[in-house]
DNA sequence: GTGAAAGCGCTAACAA
DNA sequence: TTGTTAGCGCTTTCAC
C-alpha cells in the first residue's frame, strides 16, 4: 500500500492515517527492504570506503572521520577491503555498478591508467584519498608527502643529527613514490647526502624489521655506526624498524632518532612514542567524504584537488 | 532479455547465442545490477561482519579470517562498525531486515535481552562471536576466558611472580565480565590473592594508562612496590599500562611483568613484545564465518556453540 | 534453447 | 488525502 510508503516517508498524511501505519508496523515488525527501494529511486543511502589493509593503523583513523561526515548526512558506511593489487582495486570500483552503494571513497596503494580509466567510467562518483594525475579529472584529497619530509628532516636537523637513513616502502606505490620524491627533495635542499635507503617489500610491521636488518647489512662496511637517525615511510614501517635497532642493542633516541609517517595510533602506542609526520589521515577522511557527498548533490561540479598540509608531531623517538 | 541473464549466469545455451552475448557485454559494459538480482532471487550474495571498534587490533584478525573462508565462498564481505553501545548493535541488527546481506556476524561488546530478541528475530541467520547465553539458541563462537586467564597465571607463578595485579576493562562487557570471572577463579586455583584491580573505561589504549594511573594510586600505601606482574584484559590496555610503567621509571619484565590478551599484531609491536593469551582470534572468525555459511545453507539445524581453546605466546614482556 | 511475461518490494505519478 | 497502477532490473516460469 502506498499510504504506507508515505507515512514511513514522512509525506502528508492524516493524523488518523499515520496513526494506523504506525500501529501496523508495530505489530507486524515491518521493515522496509531498502534494495527493492533503492531499486525504484535509484539511491540506496549506502556508501563504501574501499582501502588497501584493514591491519594499517593510519587507515582506521580515516576511516573515522569518514563514518563521522557520512553518517551525519544520513549514510551508512560500508567498509572493504582491496589488498594490495591494482586489479583488485579495478574490480571493486568496476563492481560498484551493481550498485552496492551511492558513493565510494578509495584510498589506492597502485594506480595505474586501468584504475583511473575504471574511476572515470564509474557508475557512482568516486572519490580518490591519494594522488591520481590531475588530468584524470577525478575528485582528490591527498597529503603533501615533501612538505611532511622536509618536516622530518629539519626537525631531525634541528637536533643534529645529519647522519639520516631512509626506509621506504615500495617504489611502484603512490605513497612509496611520493616518499621517496619528497626524501629526496627535502635532503636536497639542506644540503644532505643519504646515508642510505631502502625499499620495504610492503608497508607493514615485518616489512620494517626486514628493512631494518637490510639497513644494517648496507651500512657494515662504514664507520662505527654510519648513522644516526632514520626516516621510515610509515609508523608500521618506524616500529618494525626500531624493533630491529633494539635486536641490535642500539638505544632510541639516544643512538639512532627515529621518525615515522602517518602518525596513527601506533605512533603513541609505541615505544619510546615515535615522532611522526601527521599526514592528515583524519582530514583526509573528512574532506574526501565531503567531497563525495557534494558530488553526489551536484555531479556537476569540477573536480576539486584538496591537499591537506603535514604537521609534525614530536615524541621521545627523537632528542 | 532472459538469454542474458542465462548465460551470465552458467546456464544452457548456443555456443553461439553465449558469444553473442559476450560481445554485446563487452562492448556496453554492462554489469547486472545486484539489488535488482537480490531481489528476485532474495539472497545479496554480501555479509556483514559488525565489530564494535575497528581501531582495536583484534578486530583486525578477526576480520582477515571471516574475510577469507567468506570470499572462497563466493560472498563479499562488508564490515561496519556498531560502537560500544548497545542499542547501536540493536539497531544494527534490525536493520539486517532491510536486506542488506544474506547473514550476519556479530562481536558484541555488551549483551542485553533486546540484543539477543533482535537476533532470535532477525530476518537472516546471525552468528555472534562472543558469548551469550545458551537459552538465546543462537549459533555462537566464543573464547575461553578462564582457561586463558589460567595460562596467564601459571605461566607468572613459573616465572616466580606472585604478586599480581589485574587491569580489566569494564565489567559491564561480554569479555570483561568473562576476564573478571575467569581472574579470579585462575587465582584462587593457585591459592593466591590479587594484590589490586582496577577497571579501565574501555579496551583502549588511554584506557590502559590511566587504569596504570589508578592501579599505582592503590598501592601507594603499600610495601616497596607492592606487585611484580599485572595481567591485562586486552593488549590495548597492556601496552597503555606498560608506558604508564615506564613513566614511573619500572622496567618491563625486569621490575613488572606485564601479560596481555589477544595476541593481536600490537603485542608483538609493542616494546618489549608483550607476552598475550592467544584467544584464537583469527579461529573464532573462521568457525562463526563457517557456521555462517552452514546457517545460510540449513536454517533447520540446531544452534552450535563453539568454544576456541587459547594457548599463550610468550615473549619479552616476561621472564 | 529461446522469447514472452510475471513478479520480487518498493515509490512516484495519476486518478479519484 | 488516499488507493490504484506502473515500473525500477533482474530471474524464472511457461510456452514454443
Amino acid at each position: 500500500m502506498a499510504s504506507v510508503s508515505r507515512v514511513l516517508n514522512g509525506l502528508p498524511a492524516t493524523e488518523e492515517m499515520v496513526e494506523r501505519v504506525q500501529r501496523a508496523v508495530e505489530q507486524l515488525g515491518y521493515v522496509p527492504d531498502s534494495r527493492a527501494r533503492s531499486l525504484k529511486v535509484g539511491r540506496t543511502f549506502q556508501l563504501t570506503l574501499a582501502v588497501a589493509d584493514v591491519g594499517n593503523p593510519v587507515y582506521v583513523t580515516m576511516m573515522r572521520a569518514v563514518e563521522e561526515v557520512v553518517s551525519a548526512a544520513g549514510y551508512r558506511l560500508v567498509v572493504t577491503t582491496t589488498g594490495p593489487d591494482v586489479v583488485d582495486e579495478v574490480a571493486l570500483v568496476r563492481g560498484m555498478a551493481r550498485g552496492y552503494a551511492d558513493g565510494l571513497v578509495i584510498s589506492p596503494l597502485r594506480v595505474d591508467d586501468d584504475l583511473i580509466k575504471s574511476i572515470q567510467e564509474c557508475e557512482v562518483p568516486v572519490v580518490v584519498a591519494g594522488n591520481v594525475p590531475a588530468r584524470a579529472g577525478v575528485d582528490t584529497v591527498r597529503a603533501n608527502s615533501p612538505k611532511g619530509m622536509l618536516l622530518a628532516v629539519e626537525h631531525l636537523l634541528a637536533k643534529g643529527r645529519r647522519r639520516i637513513a631512509f626506509v621506504n616502502g615500495p617504489v611502484d606505490t603512490v605513497p612509496g613514490a611520493a616518499r621517496a620524491k619528497g626524501f629526496a627533495e627535502a635532503m636536497k635542499a639542506n644540503g644532505l647526502q643519504p646515508v642510505a635507503e631502502v625499499e620495504a617489500v610492503d608497508f607493514t610491521f615485518p616489512a620494517g624489521r626486514e628493512a631494518g636488518d637490510e639497513l644494517f647489512s648496507k651500512l657494515d662496511n662504514r664507520a662505527p655506526l654510519g648513522l644516526d637517525a632514520v626516516i621510515a615511510a610509515n609508523d608500521l614501517l618506524a616500529v618494525g624498524l626500531m624493533h630491529e635497532l633494539a635486536a641490535r642493542g642500539l638505544v632510541v633516541p639516544d643512538d639512532v632518532a627515529v621518525v615515522g609517517m602517518d602518525d596513527s595510533e601506533l605512533a603513541e602506542q609505541s615505544f619510546p612514542p615515535l615522532t611522526s609526520v601527521n599526514l592528515g589521515s583524519a582530514e583526509r577522511g573528512r574532506r574526501a567524504a565531503e567531497l563525495l557527498l557534494a558530488r553526489i548533490e551536484d555531479d556537476t561540479r569540477a573536480p576539486r584537488r584538496i591537499v591537506v598540509q603535514p604537521t609534525l608531531s614530536v615524541r621521545k623517538s627523537t632528542p
